[in-house]
Formats: structure tokens, sequence, C-alpha cells
DNA sequence: ATGTCATTGTGGACAGTGTACACATGCTCA
DNA sequence: TGAGCATGTGTACACTGTCCACAATGACAT
């Protein structure tokens, strides 16, 4: 992460350098957080170095960006694991969505550095599936979702024609709440009080899908 | 709000114009446009000056955010107010509500900047009834949210062991799409677009309360 | 009317930031 | 071996938030 000083002339690795030292800064203070200069400070390096590998800070910060969904992605899959199946396709569908949105949450709540610069920087939808935000399944958080949905049309769980579309509903709603959790006039909420109502804003969201 | 040279030494109303400034940074870049120094250039004054006001830029920013909130507040009463009354309270609170959400996401379309000020500044719910933050008729955006669900609730569509809390959820729903259209993956979609997936949110809500 | 004093604004300074430009180094391949 | 390109360095600029000591002002007690 930070050698401080090397003996050859060439880094050899100073973009993933600096992306992994820009995922910890993110860690704690988010976006802000991100600081070129210290970025490079940390990797040994002089600060326009940093420039042989991105555009400016906004890139660095895309960079960083993708990686903390790729965490999130973990953290998704993760809870959605929490349930034991059933046997019953429904149930299963139902449980998964609630585990995508309880590890969304969970990750909003235990990394809120992380999840404001995964999901706060500006970034097309069309770069969703992008490979470089996939956790370790190979999945983007959106893929994720996208594949919870659908197990939920086969079950017969969600009408086929409130599929399309249906992650962007489903993906405000807990969005939303993780914001207002962290950033928003909701911090200060107690664990537990969070925690209640991340659970009733999933019944909301599973009846109102 | 520009008065670049003034005859008295005292200002007078320093720190309302440097809020007003602000506010006016912040409608295009949102929070990190609002730059302290060139608030008070733009005041006419020497940047310490605003030190007498504000006790560091976060204080300024607090401001600022409580003013777009009043904004916010102004857009939904406005969009409550489009629909005409139809006799029947079920049918008039559901569109109330409607009116609530599509004024709120009407404001972060058009004054994206504003928006980012008034909602992802850090601050407690506990201060989200402070009098600064109130529109025209002096209501929070809260309250007026608030105000709805209570009509809602007196309606018989919502029932009366949901109520409480109830203004998270459909906060988090409304908040969660509107800063993914502004900040996230949904940047770009078209206004159309937009349209029709806030219709869809609201209507999701609204089943789902 | 005068003198005291808290309030409000000024000037200068410091550490820190992103980034542009010119230059140095060293790996790769003809 | 030498040319050229990719990568790192140094210096510099404009800008930021904030600290400190000082100056102007108006209000109020004497």
């Amino acid at each position: 992460m930070s050698e401080a000083h090397r003996t050859t002339y060439r880094h050899g690795e100073l973009r993933e350098t600096l992306v992994a030292v820009g995922v910890e800064m993110a860690r704690n203070g988010g976006t802000d957080a991100v600081v070129l200069r210290e970025a490079t400070r940390r990797a040994g390096v002089s600060p326009n170095a940093a420039y042989r590998h991105f555009a400016d800070r906004q890139e660095l910060l895309l960079a960083v960006s993708a990686v903390a969904q790729g965490i999130a992605a973990d953290r998704m899959v993760a809870a959605i694991a929490e349930f034991e199946p059933t046997g019953d396709a429904a149930t299963d569908a139902r449980n998964s969505l609630r585990g995508v949105g309880t590890g969304y949450l969970a990750f909003a709540r235990d990394e809120p550095g992380l999840f404001r610069a995964a999901f706060s920087v500006p970034d097309d939808l069309a770069n969703a599936h992008s490979s470089a935000k996939a956790g370790a399944d190979g999945r983007t958080p959106f893929q994720i979702l996208g594949d919870v949905l659908d197990q939920l049309c086969e079950a017969g769980v969600l009408p086929a024609d409130r599929r399309v579309g249906a992650e962007l509903l489903a993906w405000s709603s807990v969005h939303g709440l993780g914001m207002l959790l962290i950033d928003g006039p909701l911090r200060g909420f107690t664990p537990e009080m969070a925690e209640v109502t991340a659970q009733r804003l999933l019944d909301m969201v599973q009846r109102g899908l």
C-alpha cells in the first residue's frame, strides 16, 4: 500500500497503488477525503506522477468508486446467503430481495465512506455492468439486484409487466434510506432504530413493487 | 446581493448577504461550490469577515441548506396545489401524497445544486422542524410530508399502526430516486424517463406504505 | 461630552490543494 | 547501440480554509 521509498525509478504498480490508497482514504471521510496529493505521498511518489494514470482527480475518484461498488456487491451476496433455502421458490426469492436490501444498508452503515464513494460519484447507468465494479463473483450490485428481481418474477411473485425498470424503484428506496442515515437528517439514529426502519422499508418495497 | 464596494465600514447585513450568495453558488454546483472566500468577495468584504458570523464553512453550509429546504418546501406545496379537490377525502389525500413526491422530485430535477445543498448536508432529524428550514407557509418539508400522511390516515387510507415513522419510508424512496437521478447512475436519464420512473416509484410507495 | 468596551471588519500569513509545463529517467524494440 | 515512448520529477501558480494581531465603529455608562 504505502511504500514510502522505493529503489527503482519506475514504481511498477502506481495505478493500482493509488486506487488502493484512495479506497483507504474514502473509507474514512468519503469522497472528499480522497486527496490526490496525499495519495501520491503515501505511494512514495511525486504529486504529478498521478497524472500519468489519471486525467484528473475525478478520474481517480471513478476508479475508487468502482472498487467500492465491488465491495458493496460482496456485502450483498453475503447477506443473501444468510437466508437458508426453504424449497419454496417464492419465499426464497423474497428472502433474496430482502438480503439485497439488507446487505446494501449494512454496507452503508458499516462503511459510510465507501458507500458514498460507491454510489454518489457521477457515472452513467450505461456503465453499471462494467466489470471493474464487480464483486468477487463477477456481478455488479446492479446485476445482483436484477438477478433477484428475475428470480422474483419467475417465482410468480412479481408480475411480469412490472419487471422492467423495477431495479430503479427498489434501488431508489434503499439508496435513499442509506443516504439519509449517513449524510442526512437520520444520521444519529441508533443502529436499532436504523434496523427497524430498514426492515419496514423493505416490507414496503416488497408490498409495493 | 453583490455590492462590490460599500461606503460604511460596517456592512450591516453581512450574514444575510453571505447566505444569499451561498445559495446562489449552491444553485449551480451544489455544496462543493459554496466557497467561503468567493462568497466574501461577492459581498465586497474581506475573507475573514465571514468568521464573525459563522464559526467555519460548515456553519455557512448549514444556513444555506436551511434556505434550500425552504425553497423545496415551496415546491412541494405548489405541487400539492396542482391537484383540484375531488370531494373524496381518500382521493384527495392520495393526490396530496403524490404531490409531495412530485414536488420533491421536480425540485431535484430543476435545482439539483440546491437539492443537494438542502438534503445532503449533515443535520439531525431533531432540527427538522427548525423554522429556518420552512417555506413560505411556515412548514418544513418534513412537516408537509407529515401533514399529508396524517391526512392519509384520517381518510382511512393508511392504517393507523403504520403511521408512525411512515415519513421515513416515503422520504427515503423519493430521496433515493432524486439522488440517483442527479448524482448517481441515473444521471443522463431524459426528463421523460425520469418522470415515468418517478410516477412508478410513487405508485409503489402508495401501494406499499 | 467623554471614555470604555464589545462587535465587526481588515491585513498578513500558513499549510494545503489540484493542476500545468518543462525536464529527467529508463524500458523496449529496431 | 540507439531512438522513442512511457513514466516519474521539479518548479510554479492560483486557489482554498483558517489563525492571529490589529483597526474602525457604534452603544452605553459616567
